[in-house]
DNA sequence: TCTGGGGTCCTAGGACCC
DNA sequence: TCTGGGGTCCTAGGACCC
């Protein structure tokens, strides 16, 4: 662990929590005897694609995206854990609650990330570096867990940081050393620059992080907008971004499902495109907002089938959002096989700007009906009561994933 | 046996309006 | 005949994140 801490306090301190490996290690600690061994979680027990694996298992070359049997070839002893995405939401939830206590000035940038902003607790709490150990502990007591911490001077510094030293690493540069550390980096090593980003920077002859001081800010600002001047300003150890305390209300809410191999059959991608359009309705009922616009697409062979589907009224209503799918697979759909089915609704507003239109009875008694099924599957679990056509298939697994292989594109929105 | 599931921000180009 | 602005909204797509 390298580690500098100056006995004089910094002029700002940015913190990274990145818990280890998280899904896998909550694997690990609810199953002790899959302890110290190499544990790959899969979507449900049907996945066979890995989301995320312990490091016991990537010490054989396993790694996030792989197949299940490619992955047993490089590691016979593979446990498959299937994903209990509740649970991880429930530890990731205690762990936020717990880092709140040292700061309110928190960021939860995913479920197991957060950055916190601790630049006014020196005084309180002690030097970055006692802070930082702080954070690990209560981590750790909170959920049984390691984590990986960066400490530094901006956002994108301290997850550099965080990563230099894993698992359960503590790593401070302090913002003085910040420009030195970054400049021999290639730039793609930042979060935030990828080969797209990166391939524009090549031809002005930015490679590493410390080539960035020898164009002018205008060239990035010019093709990338406010995210060129951050990623010119990231690159030099001086990422401007603030920790985004306040929780922003989603302005999409979609979900997608790939089907199984070679699906032709209409009544089964209709129940996918319902399955899908049940779980857009109930999360847009859950934020309380409503949508009036939706996107719906259909991955074939030769690429996707889409619309943008306008309802006549905003709805939260999954038989709306259904009926919309039906006529567009009607419509549009020639009996190619379908790999993949999507719904996003797009347009958003709050159902207080909606209730005016409301005003239909038949609507009305809907939404009613719509609110306690919510309730029910909120204290029971998703999908305990569903419209009949799904009744077969509602064990359909739905998983968040950490990470995933930035291969093979899926088109959104 | 090529297939996992969510998002955000930004740009360019066209339609449309005054 | 030619030249002509400025604004907004919408769509499609690229790039990035976990």
């Amino acid at each position: 662990m390298a580690m500098t801490d100056s006995p004089s306090s910094w002029s700002r301190v940015i913190i990274l929590v990145d818990m280890n490996c998280f899904f896998a290690a909550v694997e690990q600690k609810d199953n002790p005897q899959w302890r110290n061994k190499p544990v790959a979680v899969t979507n449900g027990v049907q996945g066979t694609t890995i989301i995320t694996s312990s490091y016991e298992a990537r010490y054989y070359g396993v790694k996030t995206g792989m197949h299940l049997r490619e992955a047993r070839q490089l590691c016979p002893e593979l446990i498959q854990a299937a994903s209990r995405p509740h649970r991880y939401v429930e530890i990731s939830t205690a762990i936020m609650a717990s880092l709140e206590k040292v700061t309110p000035d928190i960021e939860v940038y995913s479920v197991d990330e957060a950055f916190l902003d601790v630049t006014h607790c020196q005084s309180l709490l002690g030097s970055p570096l006692t802070i930082g150990q702080l954070v690990k502990t209560l981590v750790m007591d909170v959920s049984g867990l390691a984590c990986s911490v960066g400490v530094s001077g901006d956002k994108t510094t301290a997850k550099y940081a965080a990563k230099l030293h894993k698992p359960d690493g503590l790593t401070l540069i302090h913002p003085d050393e910040s420009e030195a550390v970054l400049a021999p980096q290639l730039v793609t090593e930042l979060s935030g620059i990828n080969k797209g980003t990166a391939r524009f920077l090549a031809q002005y002859g930015v490679f590493r992080c410390g080539d960035m001081k020898n164009i002018p800010i205008s060239i990035p600002a010019k093709r990338f907008g406010n995210l060129g001047r951050r990623i010119w300003l990231m690159a030099q150890g001086k990422d401007p971004a603030p920790i985004e305390t306040n929780v922003k209300p989603p302005k999409t809410i979609g979900h997608g499902k790939v089907m199984p191999p070679k699906t032709c059959d209409l009544a089964t991608i209709l129940i996918y495109f319902q399955h899908m359009s049940e779980k857009v309705a109930t999360r847009l009922r859950r934020h309380q907002l409503k949508g009036d616009l939706f996107y719906i697409g259909l991955k074939t062979k030769d690429g996707w089938l889409q619309t943008r589907a306008k309802a006549s009224f905003a709805t939260d209503d999954g038989k709306t959002i259904f009926y919309l799918c039906h006529q567009f697979v009607t419509q549009n759909w020639l009996g190619q096989s379908v790999w993949q089915v999507q719904v996003t609704a797009l347009n958003l507003h709050s159902e207080q700007q909606t209730d005016l239109f409301a005003d239909d009875s038949s609507v009305a008694q809907r939404s009613q009906l719509n609110n306690a099924i919510d309730e029910i599957n909120q204290r029971y679990g998703e999908f305990t009561i569903l419209p009949s056509r799904l009744l077969d298939r509602s064990e359909m697994p739905n998983v968040i994933a950490p990470s995933w292989k930035p291969f093979g594109h899926r088109k959104t929105i």
